[in-house]
DNA sequence: AAAGCCGTAG
């Protein structure tokens, strides 16, 4: 199982206390609980309250407060309290206390004890508890702000402690009252408490991950740069929290997680395997590989250990954007160290194949698992259906199901998206009732996300009654809409035309409490460029960053796009700098963009020097880019370059396409030399392209063309 | 545990 080096003892091994900040961090938190922190340094709240005591550790903590060596195991809370210490004469009194006080307001004086005798019972149960172990009172603690009902009663207890001064740090006490609160899903609660007093790096702490666990990312990293104004690093487990919780809404973007790699490197704090683990999950789900794969060089240079589940996600994640090689380069090395890969990993690697459209080597991986005794799961037999379905072949996808109920897997809903989704991009989409009701007869029902493609596949093909119907449906059935939802809801209408209604449906969105994410924002600033509202754009980026979400690249590519299709270039050249000091690399895509802007009103030489400008970030010129310069040409009635540009492909081998001809054609049109555009659509059939209806339609009008000048 | 929504050509 030791593919890699192993990993450090605990994560504080980690850090370089020779660093100036580091001293100074240890020195405080020395100051404020110095037997309890006497082996751990760094010891955060974060921490301690993750761990409680196991029986066999029980002794050991209680003598050498070794709070590293304690095991992690939330089953450990209730026994506690019947092992060496009783906490429930505790508990009556504080309870009866709490209940006492409550009804004094009623109650006449004479009911209550005197005040000597309160004060003996009470001297005499902290003398009880004396010797009680620190961390025990951390876990009892815990327990109780586990229940709405004990939290105030945790409170009690450490007001108490504090009383008799039978604890050593209160910050540490409030702080792990503040974090067991925010495991609850207590935030406000964890906030009023944290207002009674001034915030130390242990509340702080406790605070930010409470919001994290609570998806409040906002607070977290609110608090995180507060922490920073005062003086103090976070404790890099905020940071994983924060990354998972934007895993956990599927929000997880690259921008964001390099503005947080940035605080953490201004932070200085260096990283342990749970966050290195976290950054790579993180960049690889945000589909940006290349920050992925550095990671994971540098984490493995630095000989920290990669999780496997970390090694599959990027598996998965480089099969997800068709780079198979890699992926099974990754795979390989993972049975190279001799870890036999399980169903998860034949899984990512199949996902790779499923997405280019590698059948063979799809149904390869397949029957490999078989050889190898790995049984298929659920997610397998779907990737099998998705690659036939994917191939047009719907008559094997339909046996891999039936197969799949024979061998007891029972299909879910995703692999009906899958099938609709094919349907779809076949351009299939009446085909939608037909799989709604095959679900149906294999039990199962429609989920959100099955709902989600119907939505889609409607929209994409101008049927908005039935989108908007399917909406309905899915409300009735009791399943609640979610940002996709109203993303495509919005988006369809926007691609109709309908801008109007769907700055409608944007704002029904909002009031019904749902929050824009930058695909919401991405698909209403495409809708106010197109309809050339410059301020609303430049309110809607205003708002969106002060919701917390970053520009990303589709952000900037619409920006240049709409701005370019508007000849307002100089703005969507400044989009291109902006991205550039926000930290984010210029994809092709976004020069595309531009390239593609300057051709369509025929600016050759522009167009041309956005493409050195591509060059010059080394980026490799696509098809895409090129077929852009042909048409800037063709536009500005360079035919002669044109030609030249479908010359540079070949030695270049990029193979043209049926666009790079019909553009020729095109450029050929606009000079008139309409004798020569049979011989580029002979050579477009010779070259393996199947001609569209586009391309059709080019050679049709020249034909016209030449036709009247015949006649003439 | 995965999936669904947004950006660039003729």
């Amino acid at each position: 199982m030791l593919l890699f080096p192993q990993p450090l003892p605990n994560r504080f091994s980690s850090i370089n206390v020779t660093s100036p900040i580091f001293h100074q961090h240890h020195q405080h938190h020395l100051i404020f609980h110095p037997p309890l922190c006497a082996t751990s340094t760094a010891l955060t709240t974060t921490n301690v309250a993750d761990y409680s005591l196991s029986s066999s550790k029980r002794q050991k903590a209680a003598s050498q407060n070794a709070i590293e060596d304690y095991e992690y195991d939330d089953n450990d809370i209730l026994p506690l309290q019947s092992r060496r210490y009783d906490f429930n004469p505790l508990l009556d009194y504080l309870s009866n206390k709490i209940a006492t006080s409550t009804d004094s307001d009623s109650e006449s004086e004479s009911n209550s004890a005197s005040p000597t005798s309160l004060e003996h019972t009470e001297f005499q149960l902290a003398e009880s508890y004396r010797v009680v172990p620190g961390p025990l009172w951390h876990s009892l603690l815990k327990s109780l702000c586990s229940s709405s009902s004990s939290i105030g009663l945790a409170y009690a207890v450490v007001s108490w402690l504090q009383k008799h001064n039978l604890c050593f740090s209160y910050e540490l006490l409030y702080s792990i009252l503040i974090h067991a609160l925010g495991q609850s899903e207590k935030l406000y609660e964890a906030f009023l408490l944290s207002q009674s007093q001034n915030l130390t790096p242990l509340t702080y702490n406790a605070l930010i991950s409470a919001c994290a666990r609570n998806n409040d990312l906002e607070k977290a990293l609110n608090l995180i740069s507060r922490m920073r104004q005062d003086g103090y690093p976070s404790d890099f487990v905020n940071y994983s929290l924060i990354i998972r919780s934007l895993m956990r809404k599927n929000r997880v973007d690259s921008a964001i997680l390099q503005k947080l790699y940035r605080e953490i490197e201004c932070d200085k704090l260096e990283l342990d395997v749970q966050l290195s683990n976290d950054i790579i999950v993180g960049f690889a789900k945000a589909g940006d590989l290349s920050q992925a794969l550095e990671f994971l060089g540098v984490v493995q240079g630095s000989g920290l250990s990669v999780k496997t589940a970390t090694l599959v996600t990027v598996i998965w994640a480089l099969g997800n954007c068709g780079r198979t090689v890699e992926a099974e380069a990754i795979f390989e090395e993972m049975r190279d160290n001799g870890l036999k890969p399980r169903t998860r990993a034949y899984n990512a690697l199949l996902r790779g194949y499923v997405k280019v459209g590698l059948l063979k080597d799809a149904e390869f991986v397949v029957s490999e698992m078989e050889r190898s005794g790995v049984s298929p799961n659920e997610q397998t037999y779907s990737l099998l259906i998705d690659a036939y379905g994917n191939a047009g072949r719907w008559e094997s996808a339909r046996i891999v199901l039936k197969e799949m109920e024979a061998s007891n897997v029972q299909p879910n809903a995703y692999v009906f998206s899958r099938i609709l989704s094919s349907y779809r991009d076949k351009g299939e989409w009446q085909k939608t009732f037909q799989v709604l009701r095959e679900m149906k007869n294999s039990g199962v029902r429609p989920d959100r996300v099955f709902y989600n493609v119907m939505i889609d596949t409607f929209g994409k093909f101008n049927c908005l009654d039935h989108a908007m119907a399917t909406f309905d449906r899915m409300l009735s059935e009791g399943i609640e809409p979610d940002t996709v939802t109203w993303n495509t809801l919005i988006d369809c209408h926007c691609k109709s035309g309908k801008h109007d209604r769907a700055e409608e449906l944007f704002e029904e969105m909002m009031e019904g409490g749902y929050s824009p994410c930058n695909t919401t924002f991405n698909i209403m600033i495409n809708s106010f460029g197109e309809q050339e509202r410059w301020d609303d754009v430049k309110n809607l980026l205003t708002n969106m960053q002060s919701q917390g979400l970053l520009p990303n690249a589709v952000t900037y590519t619409t920006l240049i796009d709409i701005y370019g299709k508007s000849g307002r270039f100089n703005d969507a050249i400044e989009c291109l700098d902006d991205m550039k000091a926000a930290g984010l690399k210029p994809s092709s895509t976004m020069y595309n963009a531009l390239i593609n802007a300057y051709a369509q009103r025929g600016l050759s030489e522009q167009a041309v020097s956005a493409f050195r400008a591509m060059r010059a970030d080394g980026l490799k010129p696509s098809l895409l880019a090129l077929n852009s310069l042909i048409n800037a040409f063709g536009e500005d009635r360079r035919d002669v370059e044109a030609f030249a540009v479908l010359q540079y492909m070949k030695e270049y081998d990029l193979k043209p396409d049926v666009v790079t001809y019909t553009t020729l054609m095109k450029a050929l049109i606009r000079v008139e030399k309409f004798d020569k555009v049979p011989s580029v659509y002979e050579e477009m059939i010779l070259s393996g392209c199947t001609p569209d209806r586009k391309a059709r339609a080019m050679l049709r009008s020249a034909l016209k063309y030449m036709k009247q000048t015949l006649e003439l």
